[in-house]
DNA sequence: GACGGCGGTTCCGTTGAGCGGAACCAGGGC
DNA sequence: GCCCTGGTTCCGCTCAACGGAACCGCCGTC
């Protein structure tokens, strides 16, 4: 199609336009959009208008796009997300409460720890985190405790890829990271130490499924001068395991979707 | 292009596959797409498979279609939404704190209230309510308080559409409405009466922008047995003029995105 | 165990929607 | 005035998208 056409069908061109969006580019130019998804200005106009029509996408005050409040809505019907929101989020404010503290729940996705839900307050240290972000496993609690109840060959294969550096508390050595993981193990809950931001430091379980396999993980974050992180610990694992209970009965009904588990890879 | 191809594009289609989901129907077939979008089998076969392969859908277990995780990603980097919830959130946390039970925050959206935010918890009444979802006006707590403060005309527009009856307590009469939207004004808050789910009742208080129009509304929503929900207002009203407040300093940062407020319609 | 209906999948000839280079326009810095 | 950058419009060429039709596999029925 059109001279020099390369095979990309339309919809997965305006698709990629979308994927353009991430945590680092909210917003974006059409000339960015275009670069980024590496198509000519002349077709990224065409199609990002279709998008703005459609309001997947919007168009702000300076000229710069946004994922519109239309892809919002629509994301927030994934039932994966919904059903797991669901039913840790009660638990997640019990907790809270208790310690008004920033509270995370996370599913393992590829190689990365993705938030799926997240409590804060105004007494909570502020940290980059945030719901639908993905943030790498070795220097975050939940990411830790995700990866060190997963399968023997996984944590291989993710001690062998680089392990970026976000702090110079970060344990960017493959040794270490199995030691300290072969640690966590054994105690059953995992620990950072400004490994991911400097001043905060966090404790966080894993939640098992009926087979006891690693589900989710759930944690809290503190800041370091009031690190006192295995007074949370009890409280973490108890509801932990109200939450995998909660999510064993649910499995068993027959509510539409969230049957499965989805293939991780991405 | 094809026979008889009646004039959307592409992108539109692919699109509207993704809109025909929604609260009502979170999981579809693939005939039920292509019956609720209008398009012949094959070419919502086809175009499925693409939106799949990209992971904007999932099919699960027994043959459905979902939204994706993917999907579900990208709608959070939505710039308007995400900056509500980072304000609100907090101030809605300590409004939690204290009562224990149902949280909201809504802003307009066309004729609906459209839910930004919510909070619950183990001690509080389940309820229909839902993150990203659109509720009418006339019988939540938000949605009163929201169309109270708003114009004189568009209270008008609002008030001749046929009002849905959501339980037998729901007030349909134009007439009726009108008043009850007066004395909202007047006294400065909105109450619901089991007018949208039977057992539950509601205070919401606006929350107003710079020049002194309604942006947003702050609710809770309680069991009817334990209903003197006069005993919040003041609690409602203090932290609704803190969202307020927090609202104006972001405004005036030149944070990118969420300058301007977004055409309401749809 | 043949039959029929239904949801999903594949095939393939037709054709107009999508393509994108080129020309053009608007703003802003010099 | 001039240039440069980012956005918009034009338009003729072409092949990707289209969708009717045929096909497949499953299930319930006779």
């Amino acid at each position: 199609m059109g001279n020099g056409g390369n095979g990309r069908s339309v919809t997965s061109r305006a698709l990629d336009l979308l994927g353009a969006f991430d945590v680092e580019h909210p917003t974006l130019t059409l000339s960015e959009l275009a670069a980024r998804c590496d198509m000519p200005m002349a077709t990224a106009h065409r199609l990002v208008g279709e998008l703005e029509a459609w309001r997947a996408l919007e168009r702000n005050a300076d000229n710069r796009y946004q994922v519109g409040l239309r892809l919002w809505e629509i994301g927030l019907l994934s039932p994966v997300p919904r059903r797991l929101r669901e039913i840790a989020l009660p638990f997640m404010q019990d907790l809270y409460e208790r310690s008004k503290e920033n509270i995370h729940f996370a599913v393992r996705k590829g190689h990365d720890a993705l938030y799926i839900a997240k409590l804060t307050g105004h007494k909570a240290v502020p940290i980059t985190s945030r719901e639908g972000a993905r943030l790498p496993m070795h220097p975050t609690g939940v990411g830790k405790a995700l990866l060190a109840f997963a399968s023997e060959e996984f944590i291989e294969t993710y001690c062998a890829r680089p392990l970026a550096r976000c702090t110079r508390h970060t344990i960017v050595e493959p040794g270490r990271l199995r030691r300290e993981l072969a640690l966590t193990r054994a105690r059953g809950y995992a620990l950072t130490n400004e490994e991911m931001t400097p001043g905060s430091c966090s404790v966080a379980v894993p939640v098992f499924d009926a087979d006891g396999r690693v589900e989710a993980a759930l944690g809290v974050v503190v800041h370091s001068a009031r690190a006192n992180l295995t007074r949370y610990v009890t409280d973490l694992e108890s509801e932990a395991a109200k939450i995998a209970q909660a999510m064993n009965e649910h499995r068993a009904d027959p509510y539409p979707g969230f049957v499965h588990d989805l293939p991780d890879e991405v």
